[in-house]
DNA sequence: AAGACGAAAGTGGTTGA
DNA sequence: TCAACAACTTTCGTCTT
């Protein structure tokens, strides 16, 4: 499980993106690559062999998260006048006209569905500023399940949410259940437990191959969102690096292990935090916490002594 | 008074007979 | 299908700063 990771000039899967600060950095050494505003600017790595192919044909690669794959005839196009058409009801009109015109026949109700949750993804990606590729792959992912009717009798909200979560996890892209169901409008806010669930049929029933997410990745976020400082983040994944090579993460929350080497980080370094605050930024309890921090303080206190 | 601590009971999921 | 199990949460009383 643990790797032998030698000192190599970060490689790709190690530098993740810091949305608040707008730079990006290496989970390894909490070291900052770029400083440059990245903005939402997309992510083209390949991740699946199909992910590559379709990326490398020549022409206007085809888009998931758009309707009919983006390969619509453009009717009236995006624009009225030169300025952006704003409402929803117009979009809706635009893609429906648009449909309509090309099919010459009215939308199945799946298709229906599957655009319902397209607009739901864009906007949720939206929110959470998540990349490019993690839209992309939410959307694919929603159009699978749809296809192999796993979203029928489920909620749309509920699937959307765990398709996102879902593609999150695909792309390495570290966050937790409480910040994408947070990112839906409180009226038809999926419940935690209905997207879990759903996400695992996904991961079964898709056959998903979901990486584990490094704690490294959490670090960084929590870190950030406390303000504190770059040494303390290198503090921090010192530490979790330690705690992998006496295999204390198997089975754990990554993001509650992150948090309790955040917490005894910044108190080595004399910047204390409390258990709460941690916890909140990280989505997980004082009590998680600080059973993370007492386990990780009984390793290195034993690793001191000998 | 706030924070840290630990015990105890509860939740929702996994595993294995 | 059921029971044991692991991880995490909620709640709460008690120290400590």
């Amino acid at each position: 499980m643990e790797s032998h990771e030698e000192k190599t000039p970060c490689p790709p899967e190690k530098i993740v993106y810091d949305p608040e600060r707008g730079v990006r950095v290496c989970i390894e050494t909490g070291e900052v690559i770029e400083s440059q505003v990245i903005g939402d600017e997309a992510e083209w790595r390949a991740y699946t062999p199909d992910e590559k192919a379709r990326r490398t044909r020549v022409g206007s690669p085809l888009s998931f998260s758009k309707p009919n794959l983006g390969v619509d005839v453009y009717v009236g196009g995006p624009k009225e006048g030169g300025r952006r058409i704003r409402g929803l009801s117009h979009r809706l009109e635009s893609v429906r006209v648009q449909r309509g015109l090309r099919m010459g026949r009215a939308m199945t109700s799946l298709e229906k569905n599957i655009n319902q949750a397209l607009r739901i993804i864009e906007e949720v990606v939206a929110r959470l500023e998540l990349p490019y590729s993690v839209k992309e792959e939410a959307a694919r992912l929603y159009r699978e399940a749809a296809n192999k009717g796993l979203t029928r009798g489920r909620s749309i909200y509920s699937m959307v949410a765990a398709t996102i979560y879902a593609a999150c996890r695909k792309n390495r892209y570290p966050i937790t259940l409480d910040e994408i169901a947070r990112a839906f409008e409180t009226k038809e806010a999926p419940i935690k437990r209905e997207i879990a669930r759903n996400y695992r049929l996904l991961v079964r029933d898709l056959n998903l191959n979901i990486p584990v997410i490094e704690p490294e990745r959490f670090v960084y976020r929590i870190a950030s969102a406390l303000n504190l400082p770059d040494n303390v983040t290198v503090e921090a994944i010192k530490i979790v690096k330690k705690v992998r090579q006496r295999g204390l993460t198997a089975g754990k929350d990554p993001s509650g292990l992150a948090a309790a080497a955040v917490y005894l980080a910044a108190l080595k370094h004399g910047l204390r935090k409390t258990q709460k605050e941690v916890a909140q930024v990280a989505g997980v309890t004082e009590v998680t916490v600080r059973n993370r921090y007492k386990e990780i303080d009984a390793i290195l206190k034993g690793e001191e002594g000998g």
